[in-house]
DNA sequence: GCACTTTCAACTCA
DNA sequence: CTGAGTTGAAAGTG
């Protein structure tokens, strides 16, 4: 395999030469798409944990069975759920119609590749990025270290790129020679105050031990990978702090702290700005935070609307826009998904003294340039997320160009410069599809394709459509659809839950309470409701804790909270996915089925919907990774510690939307034992967590485990071959 | 290289 | 619940 052909343009391309202004230095050394991958690094060290699930075989439950729901099996011999999430070959899906399907999986599928499926280059005369390289840094272990020697490693040769990053300007980028301004305990005359800057209580600071020390190594060469491990690094890191912060009275802004620390770590994608795609960055994505998108290198100011840099066009240098953000801020319409007009920046001031005229200067002048030079602009558009006030949602929408632009005054009478941008044709739908999901979670009605409008019939907090815009079958086979778990003994008769006796709501860092003793001393849940890390357990409070249901530690118990729709996929039975997006860390539905006994397991056959803790792919072992860059041990289970529970639940009869999750190699779910009705911790809540941003629309998928490594070896002749195709694919799945 | 400026953030709190 | 006020980080600019 041709590891560096992700990053490299085909030599017949018309590359637009890009160099910075102010240095003759070539932008990056030669050979062109050299990787940045350290084979000879080992991924990520973890540290695990020690002990087990205590395997105490529990009691039973009076499930409620909420509903009664039956559906006609059809006749066609397609089961839905347990399938292989199977991935098309781009081109073999010929004679698809054009569906939110097919959306869906050039989004999840294609990501694979980290190919965006446009070809820019063949969109135009306009000149394309040339800045090929992913950079990441891989050949330095990113540890936080007292060892400081003062030395220059800017001389460095382990960096390959470090010299050769420059800015809009040309300049070269100033990057940290160590790490050791995070160490508060000696200041040692660092080199950079801007590390001092960022606070922490010293202790949070400490050296990790050695045997923690890691190196953040990307999973593989593919660009998509890089991406997704520095966003979950950078998720994982932010709610950690956040969580920090509860407790001691520090300043808030997390993301900035967290952003902070990852730029001076060199944890980022991307670096180097370039004209056109960014590489692992797909279409369609969703960020939280700007930051996000700096350390990905798609839009590199942290606050600015614009990105832009100096580029070669033929034998001349000019300053052209490469991003913009349009969030809203100045007046702009945001009803057409293919056009959009920006305004310029400046002028605009909250004391009314200070307004002015927009200049044309700066980000200004560029989009001006890039007008004349009809530059592609990537086009990162921002909305109120609709699941937090406060909050915002950017999503990627791929590329733009400039079409024309004028000058207008604006209702404070200043003047202000506008710029229409069309977007390139053939790409995939990005905001489109944000915008027809909205429609739906306010008119649900608005939905085709509709088989039913509410699977759970009421059950459910909200309805969950079953969808099917691919072929004639009506629906899947029967079952009835339950929204709790069905023990096989009496909830009253397992080991009874430990509550806590808080007043009202579980506070952050009191100790006095018994429910984040059980979590290890934090509440496992983020104000917002993100968990913030991946535990052997969760525990919420419940009905014997003291606490309102208002309480931030009652996040699962109080079920769905996310438009579904049940849909038809192209080769894969019947899959699950959303109209909202969903952030990481967002609880999203319990494995709902009946729970089985043990020794009865085998003599039911085979049985698809069987639910089982089997142990998950690093993807989803990985998901807290990160601590040791706050000076904190690393908790992640390995595959070589992982114990399974003794829980099985099998949905085939009875279940909920869980049973139509599909699995994926490459997932963007997982699952995560809750307790908070009995204290019989092998037969806990299983429930479904977001591993990352997912967009609407995009197929829901968690890893059903590998069988291959240690686990239960329950039903190890039950493998199925995995069609996922993504790279990392083991080739079968429990 | 340093200080200063600019900026379609993201909070908190009245 | 909204808007004003506050604290910001990165990178351009001189």
């Amino acid at each position: 395999m041709n590891r560096t052909s992700n990053f490299m343009p085909t030599p017949d391309q018309d590359v637009l030469e890009v160099k910075p202004l102010r240095t003759l230095a070539p932008m990056f050394p030669a050979p062109l798409g050299v990787n940045v991958v350290n084979q000879s690094k080992t991924p990520l060290v973890f540290v695990a944990p020690a002990g087990q699930f205590p395997g105490v075989f529990g009691a039973s439950n009076h499930p409620e069975v909420r509903s009664f729901a039956t559906f006609g099996g059809q006749d066609q011999d397609v089961s839905g759920g347990k399938t292989a999430a199977a991935v098309g070959d781009p081109g073999a899906g010929g004679g698809q119609t054009p569906t939110f399907g097919d959306q869906e999986t050039s989004r999840g599928k294609f990501a694979a590749n980290g190919t965006p499926n446009i070809d820019v280059n063949a969109t135009g005369t306009g000149p394309i990025d040339a800045t090929p390289i992913s950079a990441y840094k891989s050949t330095q272990p990113s540890i936080i270290s007292l060892d400081d020697d003062d030395d220059d490693d800017d001389e460095n040769d382990d960096e390959p790129y470090a010299g050769n990053q420059t800015s809009a300007s040309g300049q070269n980028i100033k990057r940290p020679s160590h790490l050791s301004g995070y160490n508060m305990n000696d200041n040692l005359g660092s080199d950079n105050s801007n590390f001092m800057k960022i606070k922490r209580p010293k202790s949070s600071y400490r050296k990790a031990a050695a045997d923690n020390e890691l190196s953040l190594t990307p999973p593989s060469s593919n660009p998509r990978e890089i991406v997704e491990v520095i966003l979950m690094t950078f998720e994982a890191l932010r709610r950690r702090h956040l969580q920090l912060d509860e407790t001691q009275e520090t300043s808030k802004r997390a993301d900035l702290k967290v952003g902070a620390i990852m730029m001076a770590s060199n944890l980022r994608a991307n670096i180097g700005k370039r004209i056109g795609t960014v590489p692992g960055v797909e279409i369609g994505d969703i960020f939280y935070f700007r930051m996000e998108l700096c350390i990905i290198g798609l839009h590199a100011p942290s606050m600015g609307g614009i990105d832009y840099m100096n580029a070669k066009f033929g034998d001349e240098d000019d300053s052209v826009a490469i991003c913009i953000i349009a969030a809203g801020v100045y007046e702009n319409n945001d009803d057409d998904t293919d056009t959009l007009v920006y305004s310029g920046s400046g002028g605009i001031s909250k004391n009314n003294e200070d307004r002015h005229d927009q200049k044309l200067e700066r980000g200004n002048l560029a989009l001006e340039r890039s007008l004349s030079r009809k530059n592609v602009i990537r086009v990162v558009r921002g909305y109120k997320d609709p699941a937090c006030l406060t909050g915002r949602v950017y999503i990627y929408d791929g590329l733009y160009k400039i079409q024309e632009s004028w000058k207008e005054k604006t209702k404070t009478g200043i003047d202000c410069f506008k710029y229409k941008l069309q977007r390139e044709p053939g790409q995939p739908d990005g905001v489109a599809v944000w915008k027809i999901s909205q429609r739906w979670i306010e008119n649900p009605s608005a939905r085709g394709s509709v088989l039913h409008s509410d699977l759970s019939c009421g059950a459910e907090n909200l309805p969950v459509c079953l969808i099917n815009d691919v072929n004639s079958e009506k629906g899947p086979y029967h079952f009835t659809y339950i929204t709790q778990v069905k023990y096989f003994k009496p909830l009253s008769s397992m080991k009874p839950f430990q509550g806590c006796r808080c007043l009202s709501v579980c506070i952050p860092g009191d100790t006095s309470c018994v429910c984040a003793q059980h979590n290890g001393g934090d509440l496992p849940y983020s104000s917002s409701g993100l968990l913030v890390c991946r535990k052997l357990m969760v525990y919420e409070c419940g009905e014997s804790c003291q606490c309102s249901f208002n309480c931030r530690n009652r996040v699962t118990q109080k079920g769905v909270m996310i438009h579904f729709e049940v849909f038809r996929t192209t080769n894969r039975g019947w899959g699950l996915r959303s109209w909202d997006p969903i952030r990481a860390g967002s609880f999203i539905c319990e494995y709902v089925g009946k729970v089985v006994d043990d020794n009865k397991v085998n003599l039911d056959g085979e049985d698809d919907y069987l639910f089982q803790t089997v142990c998950p792919g690093e993807k989803t072992l990985k998901w807290n990774y990160g601590p040791e860059l706050i000076g904190e041990q690393i908790t992640n289970i390995s595959a070589d510690t992982f114990e399974p529970l003794p829980i099985k639940i099998s949905a085939k009869k009875m279940g909920n939307i869980s049973r139509f999750m599909n699995h994926s190699c490459a997932p963007n779910v997982f699952w995560q034992p809750v307790q908070f009705d009995h204290g019989d911790d092998g037969y806990p809540h299983i429930m479904f967590f977001a591993l990352k941003h997912i967009p609407p629309m995009t197929e829901l998928t968690y890893d059903y485990g590998d069988i291959g490594a240690k686990s239960s070896g329950v039903g190890s002749n039950r493998a199925k071959n995995c069609l996922c195709g993504f790279s990392n694919c083991r080739g079968y799945f429990s």
